[in-house]
DNA sequence: AGTACCTACGACAAAGGGTAGTACGACATT
DNA sequence: AATGTCGTACTACCCTTTGTCGTAGGTACT
C-alpha cells in the first residue's frame, strides 16, 4: 500500500495538539489530563470525541484504569515521523535514489551527521524501532 | 511552519491519479490528454475541476496554450517525495536524530545505499534539486 | 438523595474531495 | 449565417473527516 499514505495520516490541527501532549506527557493520561494542558477552551467531551477517533485510527492506546482509560501514544512522535517519511517515499514508485537524493541535499548539517551515523551504526544496535502491540 | 504538514499535501485518490499521469507524461497535457489517460469513466469536467484544484495548490502548473491549457506537475516525484519527507522530520520538532535513526533503520539496503552516496557526494554536483520556476 | 466524574452516542457545521451539469465563448464546417 | 465542436468558468451536490458539543446514564462518595 503507497497510495493510502498521505490520506492515512492527515491528522486536524486539534488531533495533532492532543498528540503532542501524549507524547510530552511521560505516562499515560485521561481524558481530563489531556483537557487540562491543552491551552484551548474545549468542552470536556470535545477531547474524548478526539482521543476516540485517534484510538480508533489506532494512533493512540486505551488502557482502563478503574473506571476511566488512559491514554498514550501508540507509538513515539520519532517513530511517527520515521514511519511517515517511509510513506512519502514509497509513494515514489520507480526512483526512490532520486528522492533520496533531494532528500538529503536539503536536510541540514546536523542532520547529516545524525544519518551518517546512524548508517554506520549496525541497525542490530538499536533493535525493536517498532514496538507495536501485538496484532488485534 | 512545520503543523500544516500532514494537512497540507493530503491528496485524493483522483487527484493522485491525476498527479500520476502529469508525471509520466514527459510533456505537459490538456485536460482531454489527462481525461483520456485516466482509465476511469469520467466526465471531461471533473477531470478538470481537480486540475484546477491542483493547480491552486500549487501543485500543478496551468500554461496557455492557445484556447486550451496545458497542465504539468510543479515539482518532480522525486522532489514532492523528498519534501514530503523534510515535512514529515520537522514535525517531529526535537530530536531529529532519534527519527533519522528510525528511519534508517528501516529502509531497504539499496535506499541505505543512496543515502551513503548521497551524503558522500557534496551536493554541489547534482545542482537545482529544486527546479522552481520564479516566484510568482 | 445529591453531587461529581466518566463514558457512550448522537449531532451539526465547515472543509475537502469526487463527480458532474450548465452556460458561454472561439472556431471550423456547411 | 447557422450549427456543431471543444474548452473554460461556475455552481452544485454528496460523502467523509474534523472540530465542537449536548445529553443520557453509569458508579461512587458524602
Amino acid at each position: 500500500m503507497s497510495l493510502g499514505t498521505l490520506t492515512r495520516v492527515a491528522l486536524g490541527e486539534l488531533e495533532r495538539a492532543v498528540m503532542a501532549q501524549l507524547w510530552s506527557a511521560d505516562a499515560p493520561l485521561t481524558v481530563r489530563d489531556v483537557h487540562d494542558r491543552l491551552e484551548r477552551e474545549l468542552a470536556y467531551t470535545t477531547v474524548m470525541t478526539v482521543l476516540g477517533r485517534l484510538a480508533k485510527k489506532g494512533l493512540v492506546r486505551q488502557e482502563r484504569d478503574g473506571k476511566a482509560y488512559r491514554y498514550a501514544a501508540a507509538s513515539s512522535r520519532e517513530q511517527m515521523a520515521a514511519e511517515l517519511m517511509l510513506d512519502a517515499l514509497g509513494d515514489v514508485g520507480e526512483d526512490r535514489t532520486a528522492a533520496l537524493v533531494a532528500f538529503v541535499d536539503r536536510v541540514g548539517p546536523e542532520e547529516a551527521e545524525a544519518l551518517r551515523r546512524a548508517l554506520d551504526n549496525p541497525a542490530e544496535i538499536s533493535p525493536p524501532t517498532t514496538p507495536r502491540s501485538p496484532e488485534s
